[in-house]
DNA sequence: TTGAAAGCGCTAACAC
DNA sequence: GTGTTAGCGCTTTCAA
């Protein structure tokens, strides 16, 4: 077995609740005995057990962080953050994954509810109701999701879906496409709206597409309704999708940007890497994760009884060069004949 | 306070014990009294507490683990992976970002491992002196590094970078460089004695450059190098480094695949996103990621007593674009006479 | 400032 | 089959 605050206790020749004291209120210990047992206990390799401490304080010093999809590129930067954050605050992270299932996701939050002081729920796909049950038992923090009555962290994609029809006005274009995402994300009806809202105000044609899977293969996929439909400019759910799409344009003969203008949104990786580089609309995930744990810790702290408070984070267009004024005869040049 | 094994008892009249039979012993519990105890826990909505659980039994259901760099498109494939697997397992798993900070490694092992029944490391960056040490703490399986006495998952990217030197070599290179990795990579090693070897075999020159960040800018910082260097080929530690340094190249106006050839490791979602497509050599990460956690799990239910075992992965070179027969007037190559 | 004792939620002998 | 009891490692009154 490990060493306990036991074996420090009778090696330091103090009681075990002189050595509790050391590590949880030392300064309700005098100076020599503490120096003392800090000692003995260093000797001995003493770590204390959080788990057993969390039995008596309700203090379990874990988060937990469930997401739809680790692998996606978009959660990544923001996992990274708010588990760095969270060990600055002392607190270990658990990190589920659930593929996009609202029933694991459920399991998730009740298995792990008794193990963590709080949840962090990265653009949950569970209904209102169910959260609605489940926050009784925890406290919640979400991410990119609207849900009244709990603490919110939303990185606002309206804002830069409506500067990304700007610029493509700006640049001349008068017929536009939207991809959206799944159904349920939120981000998805945000772009959607601040997007009709823009295309009105601009006088541009806003075609719809979707729902979409928010991969490279959506992308893929919509290339030939997006070739189609004689848009010379498509704004898309992510930068997967913009990525394949490009892809899927590029393998019908339609040049990006030359034929037609694709923005993506999440400023991931494989985006910046691209060729063309994508341009796209940095979603402020490191921001957020650290935001989102704060103020987890924060609710938690107060006994959860603070009240619910909404963190918009702002987004911004990156113009790169999948972006370009349309082709004069109105797009489409390349199967123009002579 | 949530509802307790006391609450459930209460309500369903019958002792404590029972119901913690009913949940951790089913088949010691009368059938009936069995179904009146679950009916009632339902009700109320129990979920037994694992942390209380473990305090008695020893064994928490956690896992620890531990990569360098969550951000990094090497590792979320393995995360979610190894996720995947300890929870079909009944397994939750603390995921750590160490920043390549060995410190800060030893510190989150020291601290996970009375949450964990086991860790996983994921390309540590601990000195062999520390990590035996800590090994008496906690089981551990490593994968990606090489450590005698230890559980280890390796994916044989030697293997793969000998397959990468002869496909060079029988597109008629003649020189070629490696871009090295991070000093204590293992990985990076491997790469190094298995070019080394397979370009003797065929007669070709390497030039080993390095160590190189293990990020896109450590590619695009050694372009300078490259291109003075005059080889013709070059094999990267990583994707990111393969795509930094190909960007780099096209800066000074190299092309690739025309002027220089350049494989990269992983095939991360990046590589095959990119322009020309990366030719790559895959690293069965999430095989690996579910491996290790079952050879975790086997570790600890032996008690940690079970022989230490090597895991070897198999790789595979990805032959894709970024890779050509070399420029005939610009390499003393193909047409070299005897 | 320190010790004694109770108890957090649960399991595991051991009795009955 | 079920109840009794002790105790996992730790914190926290309450006394001294």
């Amino acid at each position: 077995m490990a060493v306990t605050i036991r074996d420090v206790a009778r090696a330091s020749g103090v009681h075990v609740s002189t050595v509790s004291r050391t590590f949880s209120a030392p300064h309700l210990v005098n100076a020599e005995t503490r120096t003392r047992v800090l000692a003995v206990a260093e000797g001995l390799g003493y770590r204390p057990n959080r788990a057993a401490r969390a039995l008596t304080t309700g203090r379990t010093h874990n988060l937990g962080l469930i997401v739809a999809d680790i692998a996606n590129p978009f959660f990544p930067p923001l996992i990274k953050a708010a588990q760095a954050q969270a060990r600055e605050r002392d607190y270990h992270v658990f990190v589920a994954d659930t593929d996009e299932d609202p029933l694991l996701e459920q399991e998730l939050i009740e298995t792990l509810c008794k193990q963590v002081d709080g949840v962090l729920l990265c653009s949950p796909r569970l209904s209102n109701r169910v959260i609605e049950r489940l926050r009784a038992q925890v406290p919640f923090v979400v991410v990119n999701r609207r849900l009244k009555g709990l603490t919110t962290v939303l990185m606002d994609v309206g804002q830069g879906a409506g500067v990304a029809v700007e610029h493509v006005a700006g640049l001349g274009h008068r017929r536009m496409a939207l991809l959206t995402g799944p159904q349920s994300s939120w981000t998805s009806e945000e772009m959607l709206a601040a997007a009709t809202l823009a295309a009105r105000e601009r006088d541009i044609e806003l075609v719809v597409m979707g729902p979409n899977e928010p991969t490279e293969q959506g992308g893929l996929a919509a290339a030939r309704a997006v070739a189609a439909s004689g848009v010379t400019a498509v704004l898309c759910y992510n930068d997967l999708v913009a990525l394949g799409l490009i892809e899927g344009l590029r393998e019908r003969g339609v040049d990006v940007p030359g034929d037609v203008s694709v923005i993506g949104v999440d400023d991931s990786l494989p985006g910046r890497l691209n060729r063309p580089k994508l341009t796209t609309i940095t979603m402020p995930t490191a921001a957020a994760g650290r935001m989102a744990v704060d103020l987890l810790l924060a609710a938690v702290n107060a006994g959860d009884a603070g009240t619910p408070t909404l963190a918009r984070l702002e987004t911004h267009l990156v113009v790169r060069e999948s972006t370009a004024a349309p082709a004069r005869d109105g797009g489409r040049s390349i199967l123009t004949p002579t």
